[in-house]
DNA sequence: TCCCGAAGTTCGATTTAAATG
DNA sequence: GCATTTAAATCGAACTTCGGG
């Protein structure tokens, strides 16, 4: 390998007046342009290439954030993740990407390999995290500038970015009256879930404002499960039991888009043909609801722009803690989500 | 930040001793269990962790791997990664994560990254790869122990995991021929995709195995695209054009499930009901199929078992270079895919 | 020779202080 | 004081060598 006191041999000026031109430090302006010239050609001529170990030890720096996923076979970190990957990418930072498979052993562990590697930020993408308060704990005495996506948040040490459940349930049921529905089936997320509950708010809003009755038989709840997947089947299961109930509904509002085919599946298989029969919403907008058939009307979050949203707010607290300004408390930022009107739902005739 | 410094003196030992002992060196049998248990006891106290930009510069060694995705966004990277970073983090590596979006320029940057943080392997996502030639020799270049996953490779410096296309293709048709299938449509990838020609061949294997005539009108080749995603888009509207054509078929062979999730909208458009009027199956197993309705029939690439193949196959040649046998050449898998019958095929009556 | 511990060097770059003309 | 250059200290850990019991 070649060292900075290679190139200084080659060039035939010492090793720290090497390290002044290659980094264009602020004693650069003294050197004369002829010594600059020989410097860059000997440092390329060798192919000269800094050793990170050594200049890290020296900064401190390690132009690295850490990226902790909870589940990532999740459909919803795909999207998020390149949100995030881009702009550390256009500013010159790296991932280290971690899954914690919803386990805490596991964020624990993790968590202590990435502050031995001296991250210099950190983004967690805590969805469908059943919140356990320690973790946060854990997070604030880390005392590195952290942003969580998915999960509000009051503290003032960690920042979040969050869709705004409640204006997107509102919009999922009003998309769903526009349209004529009156009754409407629900599969409402997990309990635990930091999401549900919004989400339901946002709708019974909706439903006050529009005078209309939410009919309590066709209410329903997720169960709790680790696995973002299993929304799936147990919105195939509850929306298989709705229907066995006889409690006619001609549309369906599914926690998420996950749940929602799942309840697609479980109509067609009764022979009940969305959108003709039935119309189904669901919240999230994964890459795969434009490709199923039917497309899926839903709730989008704006996920890349989440994942920009948290960098940036990460590499601000980056800056501040470089400037000492440790003025920056946490930010928290709410984003609109958006309906997206598909082929799942239809006019009522 | 309590280096070792502090932990000697706080124990009374000498900063050699405490290294020796924290590391549990060869030296270390030496060295009396009470001295040991001073040391770490004063570690523990102060909570010292070592600095691994020092650790790093001597040891030269990063405990770092590289993983360069082509794109993120195709569906099919979810597993694959999920393989690769449970089957690091198992020997104790870190994955630096980067999505090269399928650029050049973006390729060679990155690449230059890598290399900087002097990663010790490197593992490249390579689906959907138009493959440059040039780019394998940035990579040979660069004397990294590195696996590809995805695509085929004569050369014996890098080690290259892939899924037997041509038995998968045979599979394919096999099954729809074994339902009674004879009027049979296909998607074939696009010319330049390196999956491609194998899987067409493994196709036209199984049809003279059979005796099975395939009706050149009823193939159709998907275009080149950088967008795997776009295989969607282009899969229906094929089919839309098969439909038009009016040359019967009874089941539909598509290149991948991207491609089958559209020639399933097509043909649902034009009011062909998936399986009772047409089967359509895929290849991949992407996490939608199992989820899409109908389900899809398809042939599954043990993903998550292919990322960790490639994990091992790179820490082999770490472990190689590090004990200075230069002997393990380059090592090529080829794994079996698996066939998964679900809704979107059945029996011809 | 075995056991125990420490002083000093090394890894490669950055930075401070200082030495030249 | 100014422009130009550099010797030496520093970052934190690990390893080599050495001395004494």
């Amino acid at each position: 390998m070649v060292t900075i006191r290679d190139v200084a041999k080659e060039s035939g000026f010492s090793s720290t007046t090497v390290s002044i031109v290659l980094n264009n430090a602020p004693l650069a302006r003294y050197i004369p342009p002829a010594t600059k010239n020989k410097i860059e050609h000997a440092a390329h001529k060798l192919g000269y290439r800094p050793n990170q170990f050594a200049r890290s030890l020296r900064s401190k720096r390690s132009h690295t954030v850490g990226v902790m996923v909870f589940d990532m076979t999740d459909p919803y970190c795909t999207l998020v993740l390149r949100g995030i990957e881009n702009t550390l990418y256009q500013a010159s930072y790296l991932p280290i990407l971690t899954d914690v498979h919803n386990e805490r052993s596991r964020f624990e562990r993790y968590l202590e390999l990435l502050l031995d590697r001296r991250i210099e930020g950190l983004i967690v993408l805590a969805n469908w995290l059943f919140l356990d308060i320690n973790l946060l704990g854990d997070l604030e005495k880390s005392r590195i500038p952290t942003a969580m996506i998915g999960c509000e948040l009051k503290t003032d040490s960690i920042s979040s970015v969050i869709v705004d459940n409640e204006l997107g349930g509102y919009l999922a049921l009003e998309h769903l009256y526009s349209l004529g529905h009156r009754k409407i089936a629900f599969i409402r997320g997990p309990r635990a879930l930091i999401d549900s509950s919004p989400r339901w708010r946002g709708i019974r809003r909706c439903a006050r404002h529009y005078e209309l009755e939410l009919d309590p038989r066709l209410v329903v709840d997720l169960p709790e499960s680790r696995d973002p997947l299993s929304s799936f089947e147990a919105g195939q299961k509850l929306t298989e039991e709705l229907i066995r109930l006889k409690h006619s509904f001609t549309a369906l509002l599914a926690f998420d888009d996950m749940s929602a085919f799942g309840a697609i599946r479980a109509l067609n298989h009764a022979g009940i043909r969305v959108p003709e029969h039935c119309s189904v919403i669901g919240f999230d907008d994964v890459a795969t609801s434009a490709l199923y058939t039917p497309s899926l009307t839903t709730v989008r979050q704006p996920m890349e722009a989440m994942g920009e949203s948290a960098v940036k707010i990460v590499i601000n607290g980056i800056n501040a803690v470089l400037e000492k300004r440790n003025g920056v408390g946490a930010s928290h930022h709410k984003v609109a989500p958006e309906l997206v009107a598909r082929e799942s739902t239809r006019k009522l005739v």
